[in-house]
DNA sequence: TATATACTTGAGTGATCACTCAAGAAACCC
DNA sequence: GGGTTTCTTGAGTGATCACTCAAGTATATA
């Protein structure tokens, strides 16, 4: 009996979290949503319940892609390596809405406000700093790396230096190539 | 002849500067701004003239009292010695809105919309990064570290660090004093 | 004290915000 | 093709946005 709608969601989906990436949450308004996703308010609402709600989605995508992209490295190389090659890969992307990370964009827009997708961002950044515990783990296993400190306190410092590498990116007049060579460098020198 | 204004301006464009680090540019209304300076719209925009005017004046507040924070530490410390002590310095005031740099949540905010603000943001992070090189080149002087990089080489990864160090101490359940304490450390092998 | 000169007040501006809903259009099953 | 169900449309909701301005008030000089 229904009539289907005629969108793909999924596509929708990743459009609207390249705007919210690029512009933030404030900075994306329900017309600018319209637009480029080309719905009326009534189909939006319909589809996605809220601008949050959507936004929610648009994190959860881009987290799972982001999780992928590491996956995919460390099926073509090993541990160490996986990591080295990552920082230069995260800013490197041309098409990219933008170079810093939207879960941190995210967090430092909406933190202070308390807002709950500020939380949702902060889970993410969690998980993507377990999965670094995990690949430094392993390349301590595969004796790449010493085990001087633990994969947790890798992590953390490597999640860090991510973070300032997306921001460094953003900036004008900032060579933050050089910046993910020096960090890749650095996992080296472990 | 004419009346004095009730208000000392100095203290209202800190009040503001905090009220914008912690909410960020779109998240702080004039409203909010009445609420916390005390002042009607009429006074507010013949004192200021206009939001974003606020915002320039907080920014280049913010800006100048990081530069003298460091010039303090400078006074009683070495360069290498002030260098390392820094970043614990800045995420570890408990009093300060916010752990992030307003510079940078600024330049995240706002630099997608080609905003003004954003490049003001930007200019102050580079003038941030030259202090940075000049206290490198003086530890260098000194003989305190080696001269393997350069200092706007030193100085531009230090920025990057110290903007993914506030970043992170943002966070929940993120130890930022271990990340500031290893920076630190990492300077020692310079 | 008279007057000139600001500063302060607060209701009000049009624009935009996220969001709603009734009505019409399209696709499915029978 | 009839009937049902969902999707789409787009004008419209009240709230809030940054900002204005005329009227009132306080303080200075003369």
């Amino acid at each position: 009996m229904p009539r289907k709608p005629n969108f793909d969601r999924e596509d929708l989906i990743k459009r609207a979290r390249d705007l919210f990436w690029r512009r933030g949450w404030a900075g994306t308004s329900l017309k600018d949503l319209e637009a480029e996703l080309q719905m009326k308010p009534g189909s939006f609402y319909a589809a996605f319940g809220s601008k949050d709600a959507l936004f929610e989605l648009a994190l959860k995508r881009y987290a799972s892609d982001g999780a992928d992209r590491l996956k995919t490295l460390r099926a073509e190389h090993g541990p160490l390596k996986t990591l080295q090659r990552f920082p230069a890969m995260v800013i490197g992307n041309e098409d990219a809405p933008a170079k810093a990370c939207m879960l941190s964009k995210t967090l430092l827009e909406l933190q202070a406000r308390k807002h709950p997708l500020a939380e949702v961002a902060n889970q993410y950044l969690l998980g993507m700093e377990a999965q670094f515990a995990d690949l430094f783990e392993q390349a301590q296993s595969a004796g790449e790396i010493s085990r001087a400190q633990s994969p947790g306190a890798l992590a953390r410092r490597y999640q860090s230096d991510l973070l300032g590498l997306r921001v460094s990116a953003e900036r004008n007049g900032v060579d933050a190539g050089a910046i993910a060579d020096e960090i890749a460098k650095g996992l080296e020198a472990l």
